[in-house]
DNA sequence: TAAATCTTGACAAATCTAGTCGGGATTATA
DNA sequence: TATAATCCCGACTAGATTTGTCAAGATTTA
């Protein structure tokens, strides 16, 4: 598994973009790579992917620059990371269970869960649910079940 | 966030020596190299550390080898992984927050949720439980929370 | 035309991973 | 005591990966 700087600037990126966007209007990436301190020429690198994703889309000369493509409230963090580094991936075989001389070594359940876990949560992380700071809607679910419970529990 | 070989190999190791162990006897690093498949002088090196951090006891000389030092039940893959790859932290500024020009990133409060869950999910996981395949307490937990909720709306 | 932007491919320094290696210390057994 | 099997330790390294850089081009606005 692996989540480097890579797919953290592509976020925080994507974060800023969403932050300074007023209606349809473009912004250039040497805003975002001043505002943000990060490095401009790896921000061409990144948003390459994320446009050939589906997640940007750009506009050539001045007063070009990057928009989401969708609302942010669309794009969910999991689909950016794996847009600039790749499906994260827990197992060591790729989830082909290969993992020990052809079968699936011992822990290999375990590492296969865990992708699960990390996926599910990224998933359902919108990037306005990051902005708004608000709690994912499954966060919302598993609180509400937690409510519920309480509510039987203690009467 | 990292999570290499280096830790699979380690939680693998231990998954082996745990199956293998037969009251208080010790298992030699060649016996598990042959078994998993692994590189002896790696883990030599990854046993190390797991000795510092008090996962397993050594003996010495023939009829040597290792133990875990505590029952399988009682050693969560958090602390494995940790012992040797140092904790796992997807934040980018080890959890300070002083990740953008000394003060929070706009992505801060996100990898930090998000190691919460992984480490939630790694401590309450034991190496008995991958054993056994048990779904881990939190996991009956969250599942007991949904029966009572089924209970509840279906009648 | 000039300037600002995106677009692309290739390259490179720095870091990290995944091990190796050589020697030493300890201990059971013959 | 000698031998062999094990753990113990520090240093080293080849290769992969990450984190960028760079140069040249295409497109568009003013």
């Amino acid at each position: 598994m692996r989540l480097t700087t890579k797919g953290k600037y592509a976020v925080t990126a994507l974060l800023d973009l969403s932050l300074h966007q007023s209606g349809k209007e473009f912004t250039s990436l040497s805003k975002i790579a001043t505002r943000q301190d990060m490095p401009i020429s790896y921000l061409e690198q990144l948003f390459r992917n994320l446009r050939k994703a589906g997640i940007v889309e750009a506009a050539r000369g001045p007063t070009g620059g990057y928009r989401l493509s969708r609302h942010s409230s669309e794009i969910n963090v999991s689909e950016v990371v794996a847009s600039v580094e790749g499906a994260m991936d827990a197992t060591q075989c790729g989830g082909t269970a290969d993992c020990h001389a052809g079968t699936r070594c011992l822990a290999h359940d375990l590492w296969s869960e865990l992708n699960s876990q990390v996926d599910n949560f990224l998933i359902n992380k919108s990037l306005e649910d990051v902005i708004t700071n608000k709690r994912s809607s499954l966060d919302r679910k598993l609180s509400l079940d937690r409510k519920l419970k309480d509510l039987i529990v203690t009467g």
